[in-house]
DNA sequence: CACCTCCATGAAATCGATTACATTTATGTT
DNA sequence: AACATAAATGTAATCGATTTCATGGAGGTG
């Protein structure tokens, strides 16, 4: 790799005239810039974002933070993310936390030592202290989770009316013994999901039945189907499955099937997140559908807003129930 | 954030000797070192990456690069490089390049700046010229991909025989009419897998029927069904397919269903990489398994080895014929 | 032609860390 | 006590780029 020093002594300039001429200052001569221009070409020469950055604190990278990058929920919001950062000159690193303090804190310290100018956050953090501290220096926005307090800015949707129309639906369909399978609960999403059953169950004057809750450790088909055969092997088994994400939902439509079940006949379900794979199960599922895609680009504005020093206010999105053929 | 200056001089000793206590140099006392220590808490320092990067030329940050995020064989490669990278004490940034030629130059330029100290290459690269640059003075590891003169070092299976085993199970079962959706043939293992179709074709005195093979332009469900609708639409049907992913499968599976056939009475179905919704299907999906995460440990294992400039030796690895129920 | 202004360019400081080398301090030996 | 030696610490150069300030030269004006 070239220096900025090598390209000078090519050119026979200074380093000065040459970091001038990468960045587009007006003050240099057009024939001192062909030949810096040559020089450049001729080795070869890239830029060290490092001197740069040393220099300048300023990066261009943006931080993704996932906890787990197998589930396709992100993918869509990543897209969106990423086609608007790009569009404003930035780039994206996607980085997986696993939901591990550890890992969290090394990809915090990346923002921190200005490798990277601002953090896009999905994941519910572990260690709210150190984000809340890093935030309140560094540009930082949730998307989907967020602070319950609200002190970082976010994008999100209403999850409990998300969740409070999704079982009203099946109310309103004449279903009366609604089974939940949620994820872990330190996912704010979870917990105002629940909120949303819940609400619906007693507006419409249902008893709520402990055993009809059933929280999975994890966000695999397998933990879907693990769920579903508990619900499937109580004496007073549930008609409709209200699952909070379609991993989960289509894990359980397995499992119903595997025991030679029907859907929606015997059984009815309802998932989240409206995930590609959730159009080609048979029967295809019945979903909640968040704008992710629309959610990323607003995400990434957001961001790059609070970068430039500029104030931004939180959002809320609409969600829409998607009908197809398990309900 | 504090300096190493400002640690300094609040533990009342020089830069160098904070440098020291960093980095666990011996010549350090033990008094000098509880004051820094000290010092070090109190200002909550950390140091930055940028100014030790500059200097050392190191920054324990591996980048992977992968053409989609949302396709699910990556997933469990990623897992691999993951645990295995961490376990050496690197972290890995994630890089989606949309197989977009300006995007593989910013990452590589990352590796160039030394942002980063190696890259796992699972793209197929758009612009080879570079990449045999970059390769020449840089650690770079390809994984599932690869350059076929083999002057970059790179982790994967046999592509053509693998495909050759999944054609000669269809026939073996009595299959004469075998169809073949293909990817962008940009790709190798695309080539590779075309090559061991015809060669299991021509081994058993079975035409290949250029009709029956179908190149899809991106690697999404709806690709699958597009491609199936072709062939059905035909008037020489077949009566198998082979897909070269489990997500154009599992899209050729549901359009299959949709217009009234059975799987596998009227046609039958092989896909390729085991992804976990394979499972999930109905029938279940007859695939080919690829040891992903080991693929991913080993991609891993190796790039660490050539950073500390040892001697690797590429790598081809086993697969396995996974019969399920679609065949 | 003398003087002033303005523009292009160079010299040097800077960012935050590491490290070779120099210097000081401590320890041991006779 | 005097000296040799080893250990601890400090000084200053360095990495690659940017930027402030200084400088030299071109061009304009009276």
């Amino acid at each position: 790799m070239a220096t900025i020093q090598e390209v000078a002594k090519k050119a026979g300039v200074s380093a000065a005239t040459v970091s001038r001429v990468l960045n587009n200052r007006t003050t240099v001569t057009e024939k001192t810039r062909n030949k810096v221009d040559q020089a450049i070409k001729e080795l070869n020469y890239e830029p060290s974002v490092l001197g740069r950055n040393l220099r300048n604190s300023e990066s261009r990278l943006l931080l993704v933070l996932i906890p787990s990058i197998s589930n396709p929920f992100y993918t869509k919001i990543i897209n969106g993310i990423e086609d608007r950062a790009i569009e404003q000159g930035y780039n994206i690193l996607l980085c997986e936390t696993d939901s591990n303090p550890k890992r969290e804190t090394i990809y915090f310290n990346l923002l921190k030592n200005r490798l990277a100018d601002g953090i896009i956050l999905m994941d519910p953090t572990v260690n709210q202290e150190s984000l809340l501290e890093l935030a309140s220096s560094h540009p930082i926005v949730q998307c989907s989770e967020f602070d319950e307090n609200e002190i970082i800015s976010y994008v999100s949707i209403d999850n409990e009316l998300a969740a409070y129309h999704a079982v009203r639906h099946l109310i309103k369909l004449g279903q009366e013994k609604i089974a939940f399978i949620n994820f872990n609960e330190n996912f704010l999403y979870a917990r105002e999901r629940r909120r949303g059953y819940e609400r619906a169950l007693k507006e419409f004057g249902l008893e709520i039945e402990s055993n009809w809750i059933y929280n999975t450790t994890q966000l695999g088909f397998e933990n879907g189907q693990q769920a579903m055969r508990k619900l499937l092997n109580q004496n007073n088994r549930p008609t409709a499955v209200f699952a909070v994400s379609d991993v989960l939902a289509i894990g359980a439509l397995k499992e119903i099937q595997s025991s030679g079940l029907k859907v929606p006949e015997d059984i009815a379900i309802i998932g989240f997140d409206k995930i590609s794979f959730s159009n080609m199960t048979h029967p295809t599922l019945t979903t909640i559908a968040q704008p992710m895609y629309q959610m990323g680009v607003l995400s990434a504005n957001m961001l790059i807003k609070k970068i430039k020093g500029d104030q931004v206010e939180n959002m809320i999105l609409d969600h829409e129930l998607i009908i197809r053929e398990s309900t």
